[in-house]
Order: structure tokens, then C-alpha cells, then sequence
DNA sequence: TCATTCTGAAACAACAAATATTGTAATGTC
DNA sequence: GACATTACAATATTTGTTGTTTCAGAATGA
């Protein structure tokens, strides 16, 4: 099962905010015609980014502000904003094993361990990425030829 | 989104599989109350793990065996038999960015390295897991009071 | 004050994936 | 051939994602 999208159109829109913040005004319309999607989909990623504190959106007027230096905000923090994952665990049980089985009931105390060092071998990699690195990235990629 | 729990399942199947290889023959039915769900549902991921080629189902008499030696079955092994996910990309794009706008049609290959780096650091450590680990586990929580 | 522009939130639909349930056919052993 | 078991197919239920519509509220500027 792939992670859902919300997560790199959050990146995108992160990567928008702040291509175009001395351009243009950056709405959700705007927004989501450059990631071709809809302007309600963008609204409620926009909703749980502002709730993570990462951004604030602009009411009535619209255009949306950074909080943070982008250096300070993480791939990680991004993701934690938008996959709200109940109690946190990347891998999902079968709830219920058997407590008859001597096997069942002791599944859980046997994987827990290892499958919390493999989310966290996810996890400390996505902070090592910030904002700052997308900005730079499509500086370089944009350079002057392509703006 | 959480990944599915057929890793888990899976994993949970090949515990009880070495568990009770002397103990009792191991059937789709007998795993299924031990992981407490259906049988099918089990023979679905039996069928995924034996076509590759991890373990063989007998067919008629029942029972399972192994192919390989435990330890040369890691958790990457087991996570990619069950989770096909298409063209191996763990994290979703939307599809089709605005091409007009400069981030938009450079979003791709401004993240795509990066993701694909948090994706290798999860399946890396994935691969320093093997089932042999869990043999030991299991041994060593169970001992011999709980058998 | 009023019109405009924009966001926030709710409701609903479409769709896909995960899981459960059931029935039937095929297979291997005895 | 009888039996136990798996394989396969069809279907239902639930849940999550994404799209669509609608409406109320907030900021701004004329």
C-alpha cells in the first residue's frame, strides 16, 4: 500500500508558497491548478498544515506565510502533519491474535521492537531533508532559464 | 496510512510455521485462529509468499515448509512478497502536474531522489531483520515455561 | 456599507483497497 | 473412491482517498 498523495502535495505546496510568494498571491485555487487537483483537496491539507503550526493561511484576503525558516522545517515534520496515524505505528496488526496460542499472544512483545527501528530508519531520514533543500533544489533546477 | 498487515500476517504465519513445524501439522485453518481471521485471507498471502518462492503449500495433505534457511529470509523479503506495491514507489504522487508551472512540472524530479532515499534507509534496515530473528525471539520469550 | 475574493467546513459521491464470507472445483493421500 | 485440504471465484462490508457542491464567515477595498 503506497503512502498517500497528501504528502507530496503538501511538499508542492511548500515548494509554490515559496516560488511564487514575490510573484503572485498563492491561493487554493491557485494551488491546486498547479498540481491539478482540487481546490477543497488543497484547502484540507492546508487546514492540517496550519494546525501543525508549519504555516498560516491568510482569511478572506488569501496567500498563505511560512512560519518557520524552511531550514527548520523537516520532510518529517511535514509528514507528521498530514498522515495522522492513530498512536503512531507505521504497521498495522491483525488485531486479536489468539492468547491461546503461545505464538499469538507473544507476537506482538516479538515484532514491536523491530518494526519501531525500521519506522525510525524511515523517520530519521525525513529529517534530514528541510524545505530549505526543495528551495535550493529548484533554484538549481530552474536556475535563470526557466522561470 | 498504515502499511497493510499482511507483513505482519506474513510474518506472524512463518513464527507459527517454525513454532509448531514438530508440534502439529500446520494448516491455512490452524493459522487463522492463531492469528484470529480468516482462513482465506491467509491462503491469499500463502499464495503470495509461496509464488515467491519463500515457502511451499502442500496441497491436498496440507502442511508448510520452509525453503530456505531462516536466516537467509529477511523482513525485505517478506515485506515485498506482500506488498506489491506497482513500480515499487512507496510514497504517491498525484498525477499529471500543471506542466505550465515551473514547480509543477519539476516536482518530480526535484523530489524523486529524495523519497527514493527514505524508501532505501526503511528496506535497509528491513533487510538486517531475518527469520531466524524470530526463531531466536520466539525461544527466548517463550523458554520453556510456555510452551 | 457593499461587493468581491477568499477560506473553512460540511455533506455527499466515486473509487479503490483491505478484509471477511461463502461456495465450488481441483489436488494429493490413503 | 473417500477424505482432507488447498485453489479459485464471487460478493459484501468497511475504510480511506479524492472529487464535487454548497454555504457561511472573514478580510479588503471601493
Amino acid at each position: 500500500m503506497q503512502i498517500s498523495s497528501r504528502f507530496t502535495v503538501a511538499l508542492h505546496i511548500f515548494a509554490c508558497v515559496e516560488y511564487f510568494k514575490d510573484k503572485c498571491k498563492v491561493t487554493s485555487d491557485f494551488l491546486a491548478s498547479s498540481i491539478n487537483t482540487n481546490p477543497v483537496f488543497i484547502r484540507r491539507i492546508l487546514g492540517q498544515l496550519s494546525k501543525a503550526g508549519l504555516l498560516k493561511v491568510m482569511r478572506g484576503t488569501g496567500g498563505i506565510e511560512i512560519t518557520r525558516p524552511l531550514k527548520d522545517i523537516t520532510f518529517l515534520d511535514v509528514y507528521k502533519a498530514v498522515e495522522p496515524i492513530e498512536d503512531g505505528a507505521l504497521f498495522h496488526f491483525h488485531e486479536n491474535p489468539n492468547p491461546a496460542c503461545p505464538v499469538g499472544r507473544n507476537i506482538h512483545s516479538l515484532l514491536d521492537g523491530k518494526l519501531l527501528s525500521i519506522q525510525n530508519a524511515m523517520e530519521d531520514r525525513m529529517k534530514e531533508y528541510t524545505l530549505d533543500d526543495i528551495r535550493e533544489g529548484l533554484g538549481e533546477i530552474i536556475g535563470g532559464k526557466d522561470s
